[in-house]
DNA sequence: ATGCAACTACACTGTCTAGTGTACTTTTAA
DNA sequence: TTAAAAGTACACTAGACAGTGTAGTTGCAT
């Protein structure tokens, strides 16, 4: 069988999808006609209206897969039996990995713009955000509470984490204003985020190493 | 002589920039009808014609406020005869401030909001404040020469720096999201930073202190 | 082949909004 | 006082755009 196995139905719906991730992007929601989308598309306005209800139906979609996308893998569990250099770079590698993520920071972007001026639906849509916070910052109590990191408010630290991340590889690329970093820089960046973070918060060594 | 020394038009004049300034950044240029901007100005909608010739000109008239008070007090002098944390701390405390400025913030949303999906004409309104940055990196390579801070790449810890600031007071203000923190919510923030900051490039005392 | 669901072209409605025209009133400056 | 400048109310034009109605065409499963 040929590799074109979705009905001629669903590859429309994909291509709206697909037209609507791209132009919603560069000209925003309400920069976008739905006659200008379906051209786009290659598909007549009737078959957007086919497949969405209307105009809003199609951003809730593409929400409801940003949503998805941000759930995955939010597992940050402190390991006491491990250094905890290695640990917390792979937290922070994980925190680029996803948030360089082409997809998902268009789809973000793409909120962004549409609910700039409703800040409580702006709040709830980029809050998965947040829910990664409070597991970092759960992460940091742990290794506080185990004498290996010397944190007083464990909420302030994930944020000065989180902001050294973000404001090199997610707000710069979300106002379209920087390309996403690749690989090396995307490394670079995790190391140097890491070196400066644990020469504020690591325990000045009292004598020997700590993991030999 | 009564306290109201304007001219009638004046006054409507300024009424009119007012009521733009707090409704632009409520719900958007776009978002704003020029009937409901007349309204809430308390204008009829011909004045505002009478003083800006288009929506475009009073964006304009705007933008030029905001590009003004950004362009304020950018003199960071590296001086190797003072200690170092004090100046730094001066410089970080003072792009805190301008940050924190409530009139120059709500500006800079409605630019930033307005010029979200031109990304030319954002970074031409927004790069003030990279303007700013090479300010910084400039600082930090004349206080490396001089071996006061470790610095391989002083415009990337330049942008570690203001990364810091900014996460906690800019972008959560611009995105409408968290209230602009208050003074010693802004003092704790430069302390931290500058602390955070230090530790990863201030370079170990190799025996007594270097400012005695 | 045939019937149905999906698709297309295109005309159309209703609404919103930037900007204008006009006739009249109020403020200001000479 | 008076004339011009500024302001007001309100009706209006023109264009954009979400969404619908319709009549006819195409792809596909039986």
């Amino acid at each position: 069988m040929p590799e074109t196995q979705p009905t001629r139905s669903e590859r429309k719906r994909q291509a709206i999808l697909e037209a609507a991730r791209a132009v919603f992007r560069e000209n925003g929601v309400d920069g976008t006609s739905m006659d200008a989308l379906a051209a786009r598309a290659d598909v007549s306005k009737r078959t957007v209206y086919h497949h969405f209800p209307s105009k809003q139906a199609l951003v809730r979609q593409l929400m409801s897969e940003m949503w998805k996308k941000g759930r995955q893998k939010i597992r940050v569990k402190y390991d006491g039996s491990r250094p905890l250099e290695p640990q917390l770079l792979t937290v922070v590698g994980t925190e680029i990995e996803l948030v360089c993520n082409a997809e998902y920071l268009g789809l973000l972007r793409v909120a962004i713009g549409h609910f700039f001026y409703s800040p409580a639906a702006l709040k709830g849509e980029v809050e998965l955000l947040p829910a990664r916070d409070t597991a970092l910052s759960r992460w940091l109590a742990a290794a506080r509470d185990d004498g290996r990191l010397d944190v007083d408010d464990p909420e302030f630290a994930a944020t000065q984490l989180v902001n050294l991340v973000r404001g090199a590889c997610f707000w710069p690329q979300v106002m379209g204003m920087a390309p996403i970093p690749d690989r090396d820089a995307q490394r670079f960046l995790a190391e140097e985020t890491l070196a400066m973070f644990l020469a504020r918060y690591q325990p000045v060594a009292v004598q020997g190493a700590q993991d030999p």
